[in-house]
DNA sequence: ACAACCTCCTGGGGGC
DNA sequence: TGCCCCCAGGAGGTTG
């Protein structure tokens, strides 16, 4: 479900209820979701106040008082939902219940707002490290650039993708070569920038890659303002839906019409590596 | 080292 | 209606 786009929405919502705010209770449902929880991770989260809530790639970074940051994957169906909160303009809302057997984790915040971690295929995972381990992390550690960050430019994607002969598409999704982007937001950027999505990564010209950069970009940041987009589960932490999804020009439209003017070929599906492919063979080359 | 799988897990949708 | 198969936003681990 989540990308970059539906992360930083999450964080957006969350961020009101969270910082400046200490954890009032803290409660696992179950002793792991796709790895273990830490030892004594709920008792650690108790009292501790938020300072800041970030994000990298698709991972949540809650920036906890003691030094410790408190990290958050959403997995494929991770969801976090604010309940119960204050009724006032401008601050939390209340989200629709989750089903219940699928609530893995409950915190109650300072000022009222209860959250609550549900996650029904438990793809997701959290951690709780000192900050200062951070960036040594194995999740963190051989992490590419942000895409929206100053760090991913032609320079860096041409020395990541030379002598690379994966397919584009593979190499996009290689959190190692650039971090955040999915199986959507590939295919999205790679109909924008006109290539291939089985082009082989290191045979891509400069002026290429240079339109492939701002395409990632702009998907990104035309995906985040529109909320992300909602296939099945996937909900801000009010419970909305995002709406990138109607803009979609080719992840999961098999058989329709390329949306690149004057191009009028059709959308072609392909599984690769056990993951859809959405490309128009016309425009993309 | 690298690329192409398989796997974890649940639920929704389509076909029969 | 029911059942079975396929599919899904991630990504670590295992093969070859």
């Amino acid at each position: 479900m989540p990308e970059l786009p539906e992360v930083e929405t999450v964080r957006r919502g969350l961020a009101p209820a969270l910082v400046g705010r200490r954890i009032l209770r803290a409660r696992t449902k179950r002793a792991d979701l796709r790895f273990p929880f830490p030892p004594r991770f709920a008792a650690r989260l108790i009292g501790r106040r938020v300072d800041a809530l970030g994000r990298r790639a698709k991972y949540l970074l809650a920036h906890l008082d003691d030094g410790a940051v408190w990290i958050t994957h959403l997995g494929m169906t991770g969801r976090w939902s604010i309940l119960g909160a204050k009724r006032q303009p401008g601050d939390f809302y209340y989200a629709e219940p989750t089903n219940p057997a699928h609530t893995h984790v409950v915190l109650e915040m300072e000022e009222g707002a209860r959250l609550e971690f549900n996650d029904p295929r438990r793809f997701g995972y959290m951690d709780l490290i000192a900050e200062s381990e951070l960036e040594s992390h194995p999740f963190f550690k051989a992490m590419g650039p942000e895409p929206l960050g100053n760090s991913f430019h032609l320079p860096y994607l041409q020395k990541a993708l030379a002598s690379k002969k994966a397919p584009i598409k593979a190499a996009l999704l290689d959190q190692r070569v650039v971090a955040g982007l999915g199986n959507i937001y590939v295919v999205e950027a790679l109909h924008r920038a006109g290539i291939a999505p089985a082009k082989v990564s290191g045979r891509i010209s400069a002026q290429r890659l240079e339109k492939l950069i701002r395409a990632i970009r702009a998907v990104l940041e035309e995906a985040i303002e529109a909320g992300g987009s909602t296939l099945s589960d996937y909900a801000a932490v009010d419970g909305a839906q995002g709406s990138f999804q109607q803009r979609f020009r080719v992840y999961d439209r098999e058989g329709e019409g390329c949306a690149t003017p004057d191009c009028g070929g059709a959308i072609k599906r392909a599984v690769h590596s056990g993951r859809s492919t959405f490309w128009c063979p016309r425009c993309q080359r």
